[in-house]
DNA sequence: GCGATATAGTTTCCTAGGAAGCTAATTGGC
DNA sequence: GCCAATTAGCTTCCTAGGAAACTATATCGC
């Protein structure tokens, strides 16, 4: 009696519906950004730093999962861009603080409004209770993982 | 009375949790082929090769997300590896018929057991219920939006 | 059956990001 | 105080994939 090699499909997962479904959405996101010549990548740094101004870009590379050249080069664009702007550290001349200029703090409330709209497009019809299970799902999963970057690329 | 500008946070999204989950599951399923030399597209594209042998590259373009341009350099990367074999179509010679190697065939009931395994460090703990609910709800938005592409990067 | 059009796949160029090595600045051991 | 080790950020090289132009083949209109 030899065991069956029983080859999964791909969509017995889990994960393949998650990830169906997420690069969808950050696609749908993409695409709304661009709009505004903004990456997805710009647009979630630009957003950490209207919370937060003055923030390393080591910070944001733990934060949003990326390594410190890609900040390094994202930052980069986003100073082209004059959304933002770059500080060398007073104190510690090897630190920088990066910061929202002011058109990227005009800029992220009207990008904001697109992911909420790309939200609303995806999710907009899921029962209430069906959406917060889900989040908590994902939240359990992550917590209990220790996950702990933002989701970027 | 002005309307407060009201920027959403990226974690208010269920957007963010799905992508947040769902690039670490992808990562730990990239970090687990590696091992076997071989990349997260390359599995989905061995996979489904798998199951439907002398696939045109077109075919699976569409059914991956992915431009003809990519599937190209990828089937050059499995070709190369000796994990699929490309053959010319004879009754349509601008057509191939992409198939698995017999290095191939031997290796995804192997990848296939990575990937259980990945699935289960991730979603092992879910209560059935509501693993089904979740999996239904992605259906759902899938077929809803008419999303079509396997997901891939 | 022959030229226009369509289709399959490839190639070239470009972009984003990772890996790893590099430089400058700081801190700690002694 | 000074040299080693650490830390922050940058740079170089590499890979994967998209966009679009390109080639070869096939089909369609007539």
């Amino acid at each position: 009696m030899n065991k069956p090699p029983k080859v999964s499909p791909l969509d017995a997962h889990l994960g393949y519906w998650l990830r169906f479904v997420s690069n969808h959405v950050s696609h749908a996101l993409s695409a709304k950004l661009q709009a505004r010549n903004v990456t997805a990548a710009e647009w979630v740094m630009l957003r950490q730093l209207y919370d937060a101004d003055g923030v390393a870009p080591s910070e944001l590379a733990d934060q949003m999962g990326m390594t410190r050249g890609a900040i390094s080069k994202l930052a980069d664009r986003l100073v082209a861009k004059s959304l933002i702007t770059r500080r060398t550290n007073k104190s510690d001349r090897r630190c920088q603080e990066l910061a929202l200029a002011p058109a990227g703090r005009v800029l992220v409330p009207r990008l904001a409004a697109l992911a909420d709209q790309n939200e609303a497009e995806f999710f907009g019809d899921l029962e209430p209770a069906v959406r917060s299970l889900i989040e908590n799902a994902m939240r359990t999963i992550v917590r209990r993982r220790g996950l702990r970057a933002v989701p970027v690329d």
